[in-house]
DNA sequence: ACAAAAGTGTTACCGTTACACCCATGC
DNA sequence: GCATGGGTGTAACGGTAACACTTTTGT
């Protein structure tokens, strides 16, 4: 028996969720394929590993001929490599392999403009309204569905989404929208973030209309140190 | 300028963590390194993956090549893919690149049997004493002790790797060792995990010398998978 | 009887939850 | 004045942490 070594081609999927705080909606950006295989399914925005680059670097590549924004959170998710995951990889199992490593990324739907999107070959879609996708994509956006919701709890990836100042509202928006209404109380979940000590009151207000104009916060990356690695809770 | 693809081989390492319950020992299985690159340097136990193997089959397929042991815990860690990495690749960027997805496994020492040890050069670390490293291994180290931690703080794993049928004290004993001593009381670590009401009481007992004899507990999957998802926390 | 190991119980404390309420603004 | 959005306060509840205590065994 033979053992020899497989060769490999190495992609990258992004699975990039945009929220919208505004109307409670939370996107994911698909792609039409234009090629065979899985020719005009939706399929997450890909690309494969150039000569010299990094796999982060494919990942930022992908995400910047798409869409132009300025903060995001973008974090390696899992790997996929198993034989046949790609039609490409004919049955003799002689040829080259296909193995996806993939990224999630999290970003505002307001601060996200889209690179031509005139064609309509690039989409945001509703979480809700997934069409069937090419490839092994619909588990990959399961995973990376359940790893945004993780991570929005645990850690402080929020802040790396959200503007330099923002209000205790915007937060609270996007946490309601990818966790779900009712997540939390919106008072408690104001009295618990500003007990951690981590959010810098900036002295401005902003006024948008009626009503109580709000404290504009400045995530102070300082006061979080200390707290960096223990387990945070945002519930 | 070119945008060739890049050509890949993929290795799969492993960090393979053993516990010592008895004597609060942690392990992590090393392999010393037969030829150049990093000759004679110790690292973690790897493999290229082969044609027609899954990157799992292929993890599972080093520990077996080191490890005859009947239950243990498996899960994917991270992908570590930057050029350079490896000194095989030749620094004209030209050359074959090679990925390294990682794998952690935890396993009890005292039910591990290591395959020809003569040699020593299997070995298990303590991991207070872990040498200089190959490659990138202490960063993968590093990565895997971190997940350990966590997802036995958040995950039943410990049931995946305990024999089937235990006592709470070694379930207690095994989240000592890693978790570190005084991680939870015992009492309230029993309680707690008592109230889950996954453990099912077998009936039968244990006399192990001297002292009161111990309850053994099974594992009740029918019992868990309700709480399945949920955020348990086992403290 | 005593030491060792297993298992039970109790209490003070602290954080969360679910509200009700007050404040500042535009119309 | 009143609707609207922002912000504060509080009291009941439930779980955790720390520790003392009881039970069952071997010698």
């Amino acid at each position: 028996m033979l053992k020899e070594l497989a060769d490999f081609k190495v992609g990258v999927d992004n699975v990039i969720f945009s929220v919208d705080g505004q109307l409670n909606r939370l996107f994911v950006l698909l792609v039409k394929r234009p090629k065979d295989p899985y020719q005009a399914y939706w399929s997450l925005p890909g690309t494969l590993v150039r000569k010299g680059e990094s796999l982060e670097t494919a990942a930022y590549r992908i995400l910047s001929e798409k869409i132009r924004v300025s903060n995001l959170y973008l974090e390696q998710l899992y790997t996929f490599g198993g034989p046949a995951r790609d039609p490409r990889e004919s049955s003799d199992s002689y040829a080259v392999r296909y193995l996806s490593v993939s990224y999630f990324a999290l970003l505002r739907y307001e601060d996200a403009k889209l690179i031509d999107n005139h064609s309509g070959l690039t989409t945001w879609y509703n979480l809700e309204k997934i069409p069937e996708l090419a490839f092994d994509h619909r588990e990959i956006l399961n995973y990376g569905y359940r790893r945004l919701r993780n991570k929005l709890e645990y850690s402080p990836i929020a802040f790396e989404v959200l503007p330099e100042v923002f209000t205790l509202n915007d937060l609270y928006q996007l946490y309601c929208t990818i966790l779900g209404e009712n997540f939390s109380d919106y008072s408690n979940f104001r009295s618990r973030l500003l007990k951690f000590g981590f959010l810098a009151d900036t002295g401005t207000k902003i006024y948008k209309g009626i009503g109580r104009p709000a404290t504009l916060y400045r995530f102070d990356s300082q006061a979080f140190a200390p707290l960096k690695d223990r387990p945070l809770v945002f519930i």
